[in-house]
Order: structure tokens, then sequence, then C-alpha cells
RNA sequence: GCCGGUGUAGCACAGCGGUAGUGCAGCGCUCUUGUAAAGCGAAGGUCGGGGGUUCAAGUCCCUCCACCGGCACCA
């Protein structure tokens, strides 16, 4: 048997003989560490402890102590032990997946009764219970017959199938925990006595499809969620808490700013408080857009279906439209119409009335398009995802050779724009080239440099999600980070090809011959609705000033100070800033409290100290203290922090 | 659309086969108040819609709708 020499993280050198395992490899160091070790990284590679090293390489033992070793672990092998637990409980469950996720793992089962949350406690005392057993973790690679014969033998299909998935030439490991067993492939723990009995939750049920196809059988998925520790379950779980107070369904409630109703389902009743946070960023992006050159224009809500015919859309998205009929009570002859769902096909007929000459390129064509799409009752959400909404949407229409310019002048307003609303980072994705697609490879060689090259040029890096462009183009995302850190994709830039064809876009070039113009679809916000909620969570409610519904309260302590209350007011209205009184018998104590609550962000009170004075008792939200100023002082401050920062 | 759960007063919730309850808000009265809930009083609900079982149904069954959590979808 041949020598390997293993080359440890402090650069020590060491010779073992070929088939070594990291197990070995750690009790050749201290037995403390053999019992510690929980995996090692063999030339980079996350190993199992079992794992036979048939060449050099460098090793790293884990331990508990190394983070993402340790998580990747401890979840991997709770999915396992949740599994077996199932099992153990109710033997003819069968298994499938349950792979590690953000924060946790879940896994897929098979069985006619669904899990109730009781059978959740049951299922955890029972992993507790497994886990004390502290069974050893084996390996064994099968041959794929003796697999699928096993599995067939165990009535376990869905396993039998995932065998028949592995790739030829990888190995099908199994894994042994005590008498349970599972395909997988690993790493491991040693013992199930490793994982922590006190930093896991299993969370919820929940319905999930085979193999993720709405054609295939409905599985149950459980999920859970684990740490390396109590304590860090319990950051986990007190970080769910504060994300629940953030959620802008309970915020709108509370901040009286739009309510949604059984009658219109995914549509929003949007109040006066949430109005005001509407039109003041629809006017913020109005003039954003102005000043970057665009157009901006209006299209018909009802459309016939002719256009959609055209445009490709009747026959890929029929079904998710809102339809119209209009018989002969009410007209000459039966028409077919469709609440439009987007606002493409209408800016091209714009496009297309008069003759465009080369020189009229760039185009940009804004609309803050109100569409209606008939999704899918179980996609709503709040107003995050809803059937009616309005997007900050736009079309550049312009030559192959603008493409690259077009793009970096939208990538300089879109982080604008994201600076203003209070997003300073934002990462970008770019989807090149699908398999199924329009257009011939030497277009989009040349619109995926263009966007590649202006990214670059704005000093964006991107992410490259291979083979996800539209079948019309490539296309850029852009993704925000809130304050919790959870992402949303907003902004997009997308090259289309076909639509100019399929609608006849054309325009005279120099050369006096017709062209095909290219169209980019692009967003910043995406929709208001959308974005709004968005808003909404990062703040917490929060809103920054210029954004705020209500601006100030002026809050009388005593009913003499009604008048002056009135005053102020007045004052603060005529120089723009959203005030309003409250004069109501209620204590000063109240009347903070309430408004407060409601995140109205100044609140100005006013006694009989203050009348006398001609001052107000200033108190921002989310500070204890107070300050008293001159109401001329007030006026002027206030004035200036309710201007939009692009006006500021 | 699929799986599971939920739907009781404006809001948050209790009641789970025998004449609909609590707190807050709202309304009335008293209090003129100094920075996160003053006191008292009178009200307020065809218990999501429809159908069924029963002497009797928020309570049990069926069905539809909406919402919540996932999955699938997102031009």
């Amino acid at each position: 048997m041949g020598q390997i020499t293993l080359t440890f993280p402090d650069g020590n050198r060491k010779t073992f003989p070929a088939g070594t395992i990291p197990a070995q490899v750690a009790a050749s160091i201290s037995t403390s560490l053999a019992k510690k070790a929980i995996s090692a990284q063999v030339n980079g590679q996350h190993f199992d402890l079992q794992w036979p090293i048939h060449e050099d390489a460098t090793i790293a033992i884990n331990t508990m102590q190394d983070d993402a070793a340790a998580l990747e672990l401890i979840r991997h092998d709770l999915a396992h032990v949740m599994a077996r637990a199932v099992q153990e409980l109710w033997p003819d469950v069968k298994v499938t997946i349950g792979p590690v996720i953000e924060n946790g793992w879940y896994y897929d089962f098979d069985r006619a009764e669904p899990f109730t949350p009781e059978d959740l406690g049951q299922i955890e005392a029972k992993m507790k219970e497994i886990i004390n057993r502290r069974d050893p973790v084996t390996t064994e690679i099968w041959d794929r017959d003796r697999a699928v014969k096993y599995y067939e033998a165990n009535n376990e299909p869905y396993k039998v199938e995932l065998v028949g998935m592995i790739p030829e030439g990888q190995p099908i490991r199994m894994y042994w925990h005590g008498h349970w067993q599972d395909l997988c492939r690993g790493p491991h723990l040693q013992h199930t006595g490793q994982l922590p009995a006190d930093a896991f939750k299993l969370m919820k049920v929940a319905g999930a499809y085979w193999r993720g196809d709405s054609n295939r059988p409905m599985l149950q998925r459980i999920y859970g969620v684990a740490f390396r520790n109590r304590e860090a379950l319990k950051d986990y779980l007190h970080f769910l808490e504060e994300a629940e107070k953030r959620d802008h369904r309970r915020l709108g409630r509370e901040m009286d700013l739009f309510h949604m109703q059984e009658e219109a389902p995914g549509q929003v009743f949007w109040h006066p408080n949430g109005w005001r946070i509407y039109t003041t960023l629809q006017d913020y992006m109005r003039r954003r857009q102005n000043a970057n050159g665009y157009v901006e224009v209006n299209t018909p809500q009802v459309v016939d279906r002719r256009l959609w015919e055209a445009s490709g859309h009747w026959e890929k998205y029929q079904e998710h439209m809102f339809i119209v009929e209009v018989d002969e009570e009410h007209a000459r002859e039966k028409s077919v119409n469709a609440l439009k769902p987007m606002n493409c096909p209408c800016h091209v007929q714009i496009f297309n009335q008069g003759l465009k000459s080369y020189r009229d390129l760039p185009l940009r064509m804004a609309e803050f398009g109100s569409c209606n799409r008939y999704e899918p009752s179980g996609a709503l959400h709040g107003i995050m995802r809803v059937r009616g909404f309005t997007q900050d949407d736009a079309h550049i229409f312009c030559r192959e050779s603008q493409i690259e310019e077009e793009t970096r002048r939208f990538i300089a307003m879109l982080s604008a724009v994201y600076a203003d609303l209070g997003f300073e980072k934002f990462r970008v994705k770019f989807s090149d080239r699908p398999d199924m697609r329009a257009g011939s490879d030497e277009v989009w060689d040349k619109a995926e440099a263009a966007l590649q090259s202006a990214t670059e040029a704005a000093g964006y890096a991107y992410e490259l999600n291979p083979g996800e462009g539209a079948f019309y183009g490539p296309k850029l995302e852009f993704v925000l980070t809130d304050a919790i850190g959870r992402d949303w994709q907003c902004g997009t830039l997308q090259v289309d090809f076909v639509l100019p064809e399929r609608l006849e876009a054309s325009y005279i070039g120099e050369d006096g011959a017709k062209h095909r113009p290219v169209m980019l679809h692009r967003a910043i916000l995406g929709s208001f609705e959308r974005f709004i909620g968005i808003l909404i969570e990062n703040f917490a409610g929060k809103l920054p000033f210029w954004l705020a519904p209500r601006q100030v309260v002026v809050a009388s302590i005593v009913s003499d100070a009604d008048d002056f209350v009135r005053e102020v007011v007045a004052r603060l209205v005529s120089a723009g800033v959203r005030a309003e009184a409250d004069i109501r018998n209620e204590k000063i104590n109240y009347k903070v409290r309430e408004h407060s609550l409601g995140k109205v962000p100044v609140i100005l009170a006013i006694g009989a100290r203050e009348v006398e004075d001609r001052t107000v008792t200033l108190r921002r939200l989310g500070e204890q203290g107070t300050q008293t100023v001159a109401l001329d002082a007030v006026v002027a401050e206030l004035a200036a922090a309710a201007l939009p920062p692009d006006l500021a």
C-alpha cells in the first residue's frame, strides 16, 4: 500500500498510508480532537471523517468551533434524525429528500394523513431521544442494483427514483444512523450525540410537490431551524418576532395606510395615509424620469385580444389575464378584450404612430402603467403580490449600438433612486441566453456583451444566472437588501429583439432604409404596491420624513392652546409640511403614545408656556427627550426636511 | 392552482351542541391635563357566504369565498 502526504493548516506535513480516513488523522493528533472532530476539509472539500483519502492533500479537521461546517452538519444530520423519528413513529411514511436550507432544513414525506402541530411536538421529542442514544453514523458505497433492490424491497419508491437520478460514475452512498438508513451524499457527524438537542425547533408543515413539479404528487414538508447552541436559536426566534412586527400588512392597518377585502382580492384600497406615500413616491419618480430624458405616456386599460395575439401574450398568458367580453346587448359586435397585464405592446403602438427617424432614438417612453393580472390565488400576499398594480415602466427604443450607453444611464439613474429611498447597496444579476430563444446568436452576442460591459463600466460586479434570460433577450436584475438582511428583487432591464419584430416597429436609418429598433424594458421600483410594502418593512413603518404620510402632529396640552395649535398647523401646511392638529380632550401622554404607535416622525406639543412664548416643544419618534424651539425656526427646519431628496 | 391551517364587535382574542363574552378603540359625561394608555357610563355582533344534521349549531357535516404558511407560478 502506498503512502500519502497530508499538509495541515499550520504547514506541517505527515505521511499516512493511502486510504487513511480523516478520523484516523484526527486520532493521530490527539484523542480529544478525535472526539471533538465533526468532519474535515480535504483539498477544500467538505469531507466525512470516514471517507478514505487516496492521494496527497491539504487537510483540516473541523470541530463545532468551525461555523460553516458545524452548521451544515448539524442541519443535515437533523434532517436525517427527523426522517428517522418520523419513520419510527409512523413506519408506513415514505421518505424522499431533506436538504439543508438557510437557517435549517426541511424533509419531504409521503404520508396519507396530514401532519398536525401536535405531531411536530411528538417528532421533536423523538428526535431528542434519538440524539441521546448517541447512535454512530456509518457509511458504505453500494452499487446501483443493490440500492434499487433494497429500496424496492423496503417500499420506498421515491428513493428508487433518486438512485436512478444519480449520474453514472458518482458513488451511491448509504448512511446508517444506528439501524436507520438513508441514501445521502454526506458528509455526516460521527454520531447523533454530537447534535445540540436544545438548539433546533420544528417550525411548520407545508405541502410541496415531489421534485418541484406541480404535475407530480404533493408531499408533506416539515421545516426545521437549527443552530450551534440554544442562544443562537433564541436569537433567531427573536429575529422572527421582530420581522413580524415589520409586516407591511400589520403596519398598513396600524398606520391606516390601506386595506383589502374579499370583493376585490389582490387589489388595494389605498387610504389617505397610504395614498400620500404613493403619490409622493410617484411624483418623485416622475421628476427623476423627466430629468433623465424620458417622455411620459398613458395607454388604455381594456385592449382587444388582437393586440395580445400579435404580441404573443395571448397564447402564453391568456389564463392569467382578466378577460372583458362585450356582447351584442351593448355593442354591435361581440368583442373579447383583456385588461392590460403589461404596457409594452401599447407603447409600441405609440412608437408606430408616424414615421420614426434614427434621429428620434433613443426614445425613452415611460408610463406609470396600471396593470391587472389574474394571479393564482395562492400567490397573493398583502400588497406585495397583487392582481392590480402600477409599474414604473418604461421602454427605450434604440439601436443595437445604443444598448450599452442606455444601460449605463439606466444603472446610474437606478442607483441614485435607490440611494434616495434608503438603499445604498444593491446586487446585480445577469441572465444570459436560454436554450429556447428567439434571435440569432450574433445578435445575442452583441446584446449580452453590451449589458455586461455597461454594468462593469458602471462599477458593479454581477452574478451570472446562466440560461435564465427571457426568450426575447438577456436581462439584468437589481436586488436590494433591506434593514434586516432580506433580499428584494426590484429593478430590471431586459433587452428585447422580438416584440419590435412582432409588432412591426421600425425607424428610417441614415441610409434611408427601414430598420428594427431594439426595445429595452426597464423598471426601477417594479410596482408601486410592492415597493411601498418593501419600504414599510425596511423602515418598520418609520419612513423617512419626506415620505411619511403624516409628518407632524401638533398636539395641545390644554384647551387654551387650541388656537395656537391651529396657527402652527396652518404655518406648517403652507410651508409644505403634512401637519395636522390634535386638540382632542386627552392627556399629552395619551396623544404621544397614539401618534408614536402611528409612526408620526414629529410631535409638537403646545401648552400654556408655549402659547405664551410662541414656541413649540418638539419630540422625535423613537427619542425620549424633547426640545422647545421658536415657531419660526421649527417651520423652517421641518419645511426643509419635508423636501424630497431630489429637491433638497 | 395544490397541501395544511384560520375566519366571532373597528382591532386583539375567549367561547367549541343548550338564550353571544373580555380588553382596547368608538360614543356620552367628568377631568384641563407636560411627553408612550385618566375615571365613570351607555351602546355595539344575521359568529365569512350558502346548504345540511339536530328539539336545539360560532360550536358537528358538506360546499363556496377570503386570508395565513408553504409549494407551483410571476410576461
